[in-house]
DNA sequence: GGTATTTTGTAACAGTGACTACAAATAAAC
DNA sequence: GTTTATTTGTAGTCACTGTTACAAAATACC
């Protein structure tokens, strides 16, 4: 049930915020966080910077609002993929593989968003993304740990990396049959290191 | 033999070009080509704009000059290190690990200073470091294929890959250590792939 | 010394970045 | 219909960005 607004006085805002971002995400994405201009948004829009900023604050304030609705929406269900009744190796190389498909699922838009965005030139911008990408990241940690402590950092690093590997091979053209073998073979690598 | 310069006429320069790209090249490492300013170079090196752009013509201009000095100084020597004497997932597990060692090495300066420039905002700075990146990624390949043809293309995209991860986790805080124990592991991937 | 040549410092240029002051416009509340 | 609250469009602000015009300064050649 979407939240009905609490209607309020005064003129209505001719556009929709949610909208908005999902319109904003789509830039992003395409672009990343420096390359995007606040006039970039508001034409995509069709709107003026006054309404933009009565919105959203700040262009680092929309892309606090981008964040949160990807997290809702296109984040990896790492949740789903990490399942406890499934061989630690195999739940990661799935998830490896997930990434590879995802990453590569819009050509306009290699990677991914967050991953990219934590290497953006905005300090506020860049922490944000950290911060959710520190949260995914412990979240495999955790995850192998609770089978594999002795290995967990090792293999959660080696799994970071490959992801960060993998958005910026897919930023840079590799293709959907590339990256997926490139993580079938990182995957790989996990069979041993984690035995069953 | 550093060649004597043709002593002209004229005012002298009161800057050397050679150490201004010596300079720049750390300023370009530790922040990224978007963020170095042509006034961050000009203050570094104690010159004004004209003297800059008489020198270097362009701050893409200057970057090429840059990646010139960096091939001959700073990157890794593959050629010695993918040797015809060593079986082939050993010489590419050196060469990752050589990677972790150069991208950890200095603490201001995160990672590979091409790989990092192939993703930054400039068309022109982005092109030239992608093609010293695809010449680099292409000598990997060809060594693969010598003796592993079947396997080169997946191996290559994936040691390349694992580099671009190996300087994307250098450039988020990962030290030595992490990134040398990652390195490890996907090289230990590889002597499964390619049999000695 | 005079002239040609090159680099210098000063001071801009035009363009773009994120962001905002302000008054007209539009709606609900009274 | 008047008031009150909110968003709109216009037109800016200010701090940069990469880059350059121009004349003074400093050297080599004659």
């Amino acid at each position: 049930m979407t939240t009905n607004k609490p209607r309020s006085r005064g003129r209505p805002r001719r556009f929709d915020p949610d909208a908005a971002v999902v319109t904003a995400q789509q830039l992003f994405h395409a672009r990343g966080y420096d390359a995007v201009s606040v006039a970039d948004v508001t034409d995509a829009l069709g709107i003026n910077p006054p309404s933009f900023y009565a919105a959203f604050g700040s262009k680092a304030g929309l892309y606090q609002r981008v964040l949160d609705h990807w997290t809702g929406t296109a984040a990896i269900p790492l949740a789903d993929i990490l399942r406890p009744d499934v061989p630690v190796a195999k739940a990661l190389a799935a998830m490896l593989e997930e990434a590879a498909r995802r990453y590569a699922s819009d050509p306009a838009a290699g990677g991914c968003l967050v991953l990219e965005g934590t290497r953006c030139n905005d300090e506020g911008a860049r922490e944000a993304a950290r911060a959710l990408n520190l949260g995914a990241e412990a979240f495999i940690r955790d995850y192998i740990a609770a089978r594999h402590p002795e290995a967990a950092d090792e293999v959660a690093d080696f799994v970071s990396t490959t992801m960060s590997g993998l958005s910026a091979k897919a930023r840079g053209g590799h293709d959907l049959p590339r990256l997926l073998a490139t993580a079938r073979l990182a995957g790989s690598a996990l069979a041993k290191t984690l035995p069953a």
